[in-house]
DNA sequence: CTGGGTGCAAAGCGTTTGCACCCTC
DNA sequence: GAGGGTGCAAACGCTTTGCACCCAG
């Protein structure tokens, strides 16, 4: 990670990206830090993203729904998301899905790791199911 | 999965996605779909692969790239995904990241699975990829 | 004849990019 | 004064949607 010189916007996205454990969207984060640079544009925030993400200083979360999340927390953990709303929790990833729990590679490829994501149902979201939809859930994730 | 009376293209497009193993975004498959139905339209593969995979019928898998792919292989097993390019192999999921490494669940949290995707590199990519890039990425895996 | 499904085109939405300007060194 | 970074707005690419039409039951 070379760490190059930070302009004043891409070190106040740093920082309010590491303050937060919401794992924000490109435009959560814009709306945070335009309370301390107001004229901040959203395009220099994705800018900033990309970037800190090629430095692997922060983390771009993909997967379910069409919006990328980011995470400014590098330590080793898993996430749970809500299949209901796509809320994010961090969770500790189990002993089990360690780095040994590769598969052989098909030939010809390089293994690099894995990433695991849990799916589950918040509270909020549980509550409002009917029986039916939830046993479909279970179904399609069994 | 209740089964309905799928239309003439709904039922072509999932011919062909279960013919394909190479886990084809919308566009892909239209282009093949068209062969056999040439008047169809972009937005009904859309909407019938929406349908199907409401229906379990078939999985949606997203991830690195802004483009979702169809897999008309519902059998239990992961992908490999190359961060080069984006392809996408299947591999047998290891035994070590069976259903019961599930973490504990965040309070008022119900659990329903985890997805697991490996990251690599195909030969193609791999040879195209200058030393240090390699070590920056084996950096961001570990 | 009724309703779900379709083709078409336009709109939507997150993201990227071209460009002129503006700092900082 | 040179070059990276910025604000702004337009463009982009994938996906969704409104609408009139069509066709099977």
């Amino acid at each position: 990670m070379i760490s190059t010189h930070n302009s004043r916007q891409r070190q106040v996205i740093l920082e309010e990206l590491r303050k937060m454990h919401t794992h924000p969207t490109a435009s959560d984060l814009y709306e945070v830090v335009r309370r301390r640079l107001p004229r901040i544009s959203l395009g220099t925030v994705y800018r900033n993203l990309d970037l800190l993400v090629r430095q692997n200083q922060i983390r771009r979360l993909e997967g379910y729904g069409a919006q990328a999340r980011f995470d400014g927390d590098l330590e080793k953990h898993a996430h749970l998301r809500c299949v209901g709303c796509g809320a994010l929790t961090d969770v500790q990833r189990p002993r089990a899905t360690a780095r040994r729990s590769l598969p052989r590679a098909p030939s010809g490829y390089l293994l690099l790791g894995l990433r695991v994501e849990y799916a589950g149902l918040c509270s909020r979201c549980r509550a409002g199911m009917d029986r039916e939809k939830l046993a479909a859930l279970r179904r399609a994730w069994k």
